[in-house]
DNA sequence: CCTTTCGGCGTACAAACGTTTACCGGACCC
DNA sequence: GGGTCCGGTAAACGTTTGTACGCCGAAAGG
């Protein structure tokens, strides 16, 4: 249901898109709120006035740019998930899953990561959301029929559940920063921070499993 | 050994000192990247020609305010952490004294959180150095003699002593930057961040009891 | 006491900024 | 095919910016 848009539309969508891809560059040197939106539509060659067709201001590109990067890692969460239960095996790929998503849209992380707590007010907040998003959804899985983690899970509180997966959200966010901080060329330290990513998220794991534990 | 400045050096600090609280006030409303040198001269009540006489550019300043804000948590914790030796009783206070000091500092915690990733360069840095010495004495109090974590510990590898405990800097600082974007005069909200950050926090000890386990 | 030091002031200037306004030309629609 | 829509352009505006220069007056120091 996709209606195929004339080249009209076509090229707006390409311009909005320089856009956003002329501020995930930039961001890579200053945070968003101290990029101007004339240097913004410099290195997306276009004139300023022309940023008004897109974007009332920087902050509204900033929320776009947010919409497009996590939507992205939501769904490939999504797909990780979808097929494996065991919940060692979901921690393991989750990770490497992550590793590859930072690896192959670095700039996008590192904008998250910039403007988490360091941006704009709005564009935090849709921030936000979608990392709440992203630990309900962990949540219903990690509950689902098929999980292991489930016949643990499902004697808890709901609201501890919900502790739990944010926890594990903030993990990720924090580990693709430390990813995304490592000198472009370092394979090994990287590969060091995934190491360690993972070892804690199996921490986090077991602790969870013996929480319930008499002493 | 302290030599008592005259009403010169006095002064000076005195200024310096506003510059930083100037910086910390406007650091509320946007990232210090893109506060400018004349906005906190004037709000420290100097001409920006004045600024100079203090430091050679903003990110310096930045760097000061890094200094003094981690440095007084650092001391905050270490003095927690001496007169207790149990492993939940230190998790529960130092989560405690973390909600207090960031209560009584809002604004330099508000600023950390900004700055970790989304700051300019040498400000990063220096967070990151800030960290990584809470990391070192964590480490160092949790196998020290007294400590009844040392039992557990001792059998670990000290790569993976490292792992836990910046992992733990790591929750400690999330935890704050949360509490700090509680709207003020919440304190409903503000107790229950600081309740799940003290289950988390005891999730990861109950983790790292059982590690080793079999199974 | 007389000189040096130095924190802060006032002025100046070129550059970059956000935003507005009028205008162009090609896709769009009837 | 002719009128309308609309993404992009060009020029102009008032502000704010970083940095440089010379000056002042009081503390510091011999």
């Amino acid at each position: 249901m996709t209606h195929t848009l004339g080249p009209r539309a076509a090229q707006k969508l390409q311009t909005r898109q320089s856009l956003l891809e002329a501020a995930l560059r930039l961001t890579e040197e200053h945070s968003l709120g101290s990029v101007s939106l004339r240097e913004v539509s410099r290195a997306a060659g276009i004139v300023p006035a022309g940023f008004y067709r897109h974007f009332p201001d920087v902050e509204s590109l900033g929320v776009a740019l947010v919409e497009q990067s996590l939507g992205g890692l939501r769904t490939a969460l999504r797909a990780v998930r979808s097929d494996r239960t065991d919940s060692e095996e979901i921690a393991r790929r989750s990770v490497q899953v992550l590793a590859r998503e930072v690896r192959a849209r670095r700039a996008h992380f590192r904008f998250i990561a910039r403007e988490r707590y360091g941006g704009m007010s709005r564009v935090r907040e849709a921030i936000r959301d979608q990392l709440r998003l992203l630990g309900d959804e962990l949540a219903t899985d990690l509950l689902s029929d098929g999980a292991t983690a489930a016949t643990v899970l499902r004697r808890w509180d709901d609201a501890d559940v919900r502790v739990l997966t944010s926890m594990i959200v903030d993990h990720m966010i924090s580990t693709a920063a430390a990813i995304v901080d490592v000198p472009a060329g370092r394979p090994a330290v990287e590969r060091r921070i995934i190491n360690a990513a993972s070892k804690q998220l199996r921490l986090i794991i077991v602790g969870a499993r013996h929480w319930l534990d008499p002493t």
